[in-house]
DNA sequence: GACCGGCATGTAATCGATTTCATCTGCCGT
DNA sequence: ACGGCAGATGAAATCGATTACATGCCGGTC
């Protein structure tokens, strides 16, 4: 509970002194900076950040809100994230919107009354996350992964239409013809990409996507179950379920596994976000992957030069198809794209 | 970047009122409070939490120090761990170890320096969290899930050793006699009490453990596939291995599909820490599962009501055993345990 | 009618740091 | 010899809230 008084007493010198040679300040004498530093690991000093913030009106933390911990992808880009701005010098406050916009804006509330210095977000609707009357000065932010099309902010996300573009080829080199989507919410711009994406590649490979094969989740398991169940009472079923996201692929795997129908023979399943669990799931899943570590360096990247008054240009990253077996077996000569990843 | 001196002069009254009007206090007239809160929400008026906090010496804030953030089983602790802080009206930052011990220390001493009002640790190894010459006010502490031995600190933690004795007679009541045990880092207080109940359930059975069936891992997947490797290239190799973790389990999983195994007919696999991604791994797997949610809810109530002043007691929680397939069919017969949840 | 108590409000101190401005001491140049 | 400047330090203002203490007023009591 040692103060900087108590510091200044112990080295004889005045707070101020204290605080210019904690702060590496160039007019403090050597001696006396060596004095300083002496008492301040005697008494175990460390100075009050909560202090220092309102002072200088920089609390050197991030804030970052995410549309669902539980799900890998965001876990995975929450735990990057977190690395990477700690290279910085700067520490992160996860907030979990769990799909729901109100509890989006109220860790967003919550992370402007901390005096953030900037903050990434991946929006839970196609809102503007700072609707609710926020005449807060609102620091620099960064959207990552989903964004919200009116709003002119920079926007770190992966580029996921290309990656869609082969897994619809793939799975029609491999004969399947009857292709279903379980879509995101409509209101989240990555269940609009991809879906959109899907449909534009069915129709190059001269398909086409019957109402009945697009199904709306929301991202959660259960969701992508009851989806996948309408999908099967259809008298006519798919032969592959694309789900726009990994906890939705699992709701389906979970419907086809309960009706005792086996993937991939009796039908297929793809996931868009690849995570490590895929590798053993039964069977192994068929996924678009994107490059989350990389993302999340972009983003907070971005929002560091913001910061500090740089410029900030959004950025595009390339996904990848990541061919397993839950489609199919692929024949002999299909290509498995592991394609070299280049950076936007 | 409305201040409290700003809405003062919009209601014509003074600061110190507005912050009586904002805070409850009973001797503010219903008028002037009515003016307050107009002159309030049509600034946008949100109160810097900074400057409170430095005035309070509370921030409303727990920290939240994990081992690893991409295991599920810490992150479900940690969503859960929010949403009942948050229930008390608290925030929650995440610090995430990622099983390194100088890293935790960083998180413990940056949430300090912070002036958090009360910490949550699960310690990444047996030293006390407050090793490193920590002489800041330690806030109230509570322990999840691992703890220190000789610290004498509110511990929330699941009891193991039951369920594991229970697996252990599954697998016996299976068939199985040779069976060998993945090992989490030994500094965990976790790791060894799941060994050690092993090695005693066994010695129940009338089974005992060899040397060459028990290796060292370290929580994370390689570690697991690395540990399995040794295991099968052994001249008589397990028939069960228990991984310790869920992370472990996965990399044992890899091991013995790498080598074209099957699970279970070649080699059995089981895990501690259930998570929902077992129901759809190649075979589903047989598994520990520790009330996650209850944990968290019961250390959140501990911490806070340390922080208020209550005295808070120590919590043990029952594990249970869930059977899968990844051991062998259970035979008819076989009782599946699924005991009520009781409460400690 | 003086006094007391409580209510409503204001003034100013306070939390622990940073930072502006002032002060003091040498030293240099002319 | 003296003005000026740079380096080292200290005193005090400041950030934006909360809160102890002071003030003024009103009503009730003896």
């Amino acid at each position: 509970m040692a103060g900087i008084r108590d510091v200044a007493a112990a080295a004889g010198v005045s707070v101020a002194t204290v605080s210019r040679a904690l702060n590496g300040h160039r007019s403090v004498s050597p001696e006396t900076r060596e004095r300083v530093l002496g008492a301040v690991d005697r008494l175990g000093y460390r100075p009050n950040a909560v202090a220092r913030s309102l002072r200088t009106d920089r609390t050197r933390t991030l804030g970052l809100v995410i549309s669902d911990v539980m799900n890998p992808y965001f876990t995975e880009l929450a735990r990057f994230t977190e690395e990477e701005a700690r290279a910085h010098g700067y520490s992160v406050i996860i907030g979990n919107a769990d799909e729901r916009p109100e509890l989006q804006d109220h860790h967003i509330r919550t992370l402007l009354d901390r005096r953030i210095d900037g903050l990434l977000v991946s929006p839970a609707d196609g809102r503007s996350p700072f609707a609710p009357g926020t005449r807060l000065p609102t620091p620099p932010v960064v959207l990552v992964d989903r964004w919200v099309p009116g709003l002119d902010v920079t926007v770190i996300r992966a580029e996921g239409a290309t990656a869609v573009r082969e897994l619809v080829a793939h799975l029609h080199g491999l004969g399947h013809r009857r292709l279903a989507v379980i879509t995101g919410p409509p209101a989240t711009t990555t269940a609009r990409e991809r879906v959109e994406a899907f449909r534009e590649a069915l129709a190059e490979q001269g398909m086409h996507l019957p109402e009945e094969y697009v199904g709306e989740g929301d991202f959660r398991a259960g969701s992508g179950r009851r989806v996948t169940e309408r999908f099967l009472d259809l008298p006519e079923p798919p032969e592959v379920v694309f789900a726009t996201d990994n906890l939705m692929a699992l709701g389906a795997l979970d419907a086809i596994r309960a009706r005792g129908l086996r993937v991939p023979e009796d039908i297929g399943v793809a996931a868009f976000d690849d995570i490590p669990w895929f590798q053993h799931t039964d069977p192994p899943l068929t996924a678009v992957a994107q490059p989350v570590a990389d993302l999340a360096r972009a983003a907070v990247g971005a929002l560091v030069d913001l910061i500090e008054g740089r410029p900030a240009r959004s950025v595009t990253l390339p996904a990848r198809l990541v061919v397993r077996r839950s489609c199919g077996e692929p024949r002999a000569g299909t290509p498995l794209t592991p394609r070299p990843r280049r950076s936007a």
